[in-house]
DNA sequence: TAGATTGTTAATCGATTAACAATC
DNA sequence: TAGATTGTTAATCGATTAACAATC
């Protein structure tokens, strides 16, 4: 049951997209689920699976499976989506309002509180009932609220002086949609959400897909997803 | 010398941070960069880098290090950066608008060539010079222009449909930013871009940094960011 | 030459998978 | 009981790192 220690990016992931399958079942779907169905419907190893699970569940049945409703709330529980946490939004452009319109972050225990930003006709509005603050505010707003977690959404130029101000305002851990590498101290954390990055992958999988391995290929893997 | 056989998502994403992180430096920067200053920059091992390196690019030099000009180059090169590919868009929309705003997409070899969405109050309109059709038309035009990519930002909701409509137009490669699971035959490449995933690993590295990982830690890793 | 830096080989580490026993 | 399924142990595989030789 539950470990202690800092788990694997790719584990943690493995989590994640279990939880998000099990809670995407259709109505009426059975309230139990085996290993192997979880592993084919996302392209996994069922062993791999069983051996997450295990991780983090009280455990399965055999010739049963999983309980649906035990899996939810013991990955919920070890995934910390429990405790909510909030955050700040820099940049109140269009990606800025899709983040807020994003239904999903409160699933996930998060909940955006203010948006800055620096374009002085956004600055006093509100959009889906958060307002809009002035940029130079973001420091003093921070400290005020006591938020932890700082999004940054602005053009890549502006997004270091984002980040700084966010910084100041004792922000710990930033989320960044800028293309740029944030320079921060060591004690805060970054997570970079490069999109660029990410679209590269899906046309590097779209190329070897179109060209197939050839003979260097060893472990082409079969099929991923359902028909 | 640049390798065939596929490469693993890792070592894909370094490269695509290495490309970054060199194509940031300032003007004036010098024009040869060693492999330790990269691994710093990234909190990366220096020698995974110079591994990294050596299955793109010609090499470096000794006590020089490598020139940036080649190695970006190389880089690109290997990247598949070169061959620029088109995609079109389902869901104009907030999210939909900030995508065709992202200045960034071009570097990486994207262009968006239509937007659809299912809003009649959307279509007929244009965002940046770009033109937003009817969701009706998404397999017609996706044929017509011979688009393999697909990008959806739509509701949840209305993702698979989405979905399905470009299949059925020919899209090989549908890069998914609603939060579920899309259903696609083997034949189609699926990227998901799980901003609650994201979110929820930034939340994971921002508590372990908080609560420090106690005794049972073992290899908290030092320094990742310059200060 | 001495020092900085690359590139490679071998060792280590961690994650995945195969095989199989346990259990309902 | 027979069959399905879990959970665990051991083997495999791949990726990272340490040590060091090569080179400018």
């Amino acid at each position: 049951m539950a470990e202690l220690r800092p788990i694997s990016i790719m584990l943690y992931k493995r989590l994640l997209s279990y939880l998000r399958l099990i809670k995407q079942r259709p109505e009426g779907s059975p309230d139990n689920i085996s290993s192997a169905t979880i592993a084919h419907a996302l392209g996994l190893n069922d062993v791999q699976v069983r051996k997450d699970l295990a991780s983090v569940s009280s455990g399965g049945k055999p010739k049963i499976g999983y309980i649906t409703k035990d899996l939810v709330s013991d990955l919920e529980h070890f995934l910390g989506h429990d405790n909510c946490s909030e955050a700040v939004l820099v940049g109140a452009g269009n990606l800025g309002k899709a983040l807020i319109s994003y239904e999903n972050f409160e699933n996930y225990g998060l909940k955006i509180v203010a948006a800055f930003d620096a374009d002085p006709r956004l600055v006093g509005t509100s959009f889906k009932g958060l307002d809009v603050f002035s940029a130079e505010r973001i420091p003093d707003l921070c400290r005020r609220l006591k938020v932890h977690i700082g999004i940054i959404a602005v053009p890549a130029a502006r997004a270091q002086q984002a980040c700084d101000a966010l910084l100041e305002g004792g922000i710990m851990a930033v989320w960044n949609f800028a293309p740029v590498n944030l320079q921060v101290p060591e004690s805060a954390v970054v997570r970079n959400e490069d999109m660029g990055a990410s679209l590269a992958l899906l046309m590097k999988s779209l190329k070897e897909k179109m060209s197939p391995p050839g003979e260097n290929a060893r472990t082409a893997r079969p099929g991923r997803r359902r028909p």
